[in-house]
DNA sequence: TATTGACCTCAACTAATATTGAGGTTTTAT
DNA sequence: ATAAAACCTCAATATTAGTTGAGGTCAATA
């Protein structure tokens, strides 16, 4: 029947199920718990009952991950979601186009150190003279000013 | 003279030295010490001191970081390279491909990531029914099977 | 109802990547 | 020669992101 089916849909989860569904350790949730990733009701016998837009929660905080976000700043931008509403399409788009922007930052960098990489390969030298990437201060500053090659009489530039 | 210049320049470096010029804590080189990334020579005082090529491999180091990989992945290729002599362009060469392929492979994983959460701003969901990369199990999979959209009287899917 | 699997809390532990501090020594500059 | 700055070792601490275990409780099934 459509009721029974539809309660039981409706039933809330388990912390075991949670885990099973998520792919996340038990451990993980009450970790992401405490840290007020995620939040659950208790049975009377003080075991955790998730609604289940958990799911959705957890699966957000994993892709949020993995696009480099520390769990601390997942959860402010989670924690400005209403917290008595379901949320809606807006309420989601906001968090994932805010991690977009972080995204394509994280890629243009990589990017940019990627390209770098493949422009010094080959002289071997990665650069370390005139890379903005990659020269704190004044690294090799004793060369001469000129580009030039090594060779295995040269280590560092020191002929 | 050059002769003194010379010599001048191919002292070798104490630690606060190499830590000003490379931009690392000279605690952050004892620990890559202790952990095989870096050698020094010691003084007759047992003070640390450097060869000049303790620049460039400690830049190699915080370049290889930066692209992902763990020191202890980073330690291994170092240790690869020769300790006898000189390093040439072919040995600093052979590092900074492999590290380039493991680079593409995060920048490839990370625009796959980005481009799901575009085509999933839409919806705002994530799409954690389909996506590959991101629905371990079943999340979501009580709902019905063709695209849907959320709006306010729906969390997850659950009318 | 009895038992077994799932759950609870709290504390300790892991691993990576360092930083900080105590207590003592070396080097450099005056 | 001496004082200051830099260095030494070793142990402890910090942070992030969890995992493991002890000791005890709850809930579903035979």
């Amino acid at each position: 029947m459509a009721i029974v089916r539809n309660s039981e849909m409706r039933r809330e989860l388990t912390v075991g199920e949670v885990a099973e569904r998520s792919g996340v350790a038990v451990s993980t949730l009450h970790f992401y718990e405490a840290k007020g990733l995620i939040r659950s009701n208790r049975s009377r016998g003080n075991q955790r009952r998730y609604p289940r837009g958990v799911l959705r929660r957890v699966a957000v905080i994993k892709v949020a991950q993995r696009t480099g976000i520390p769990l601390a700043e997942i959860q402010a931008a989670l924690s400005v979601l209403p917290d008595d509403r379901p949320l809606t399409v807006q309420d989601w788009a906001r968090l994932s186009e805010s991690w977009h922007e972080q995204l394509n930052e994280r890629i243009a960098s990589l990017m940019a150190l990627r390209d770098h990489l493949t422009s010094c390969i080959g002289c071997g030298c990665l650069s370390l003279r005139e890379c903005p990437l990659r020269n704190p201060h004044d690294v090799l500053s004793m060369e001469g000013t000129g580009p030039r090659l090594m060779d295995a009489t040269e280590e560092d530039g020191q002929p």
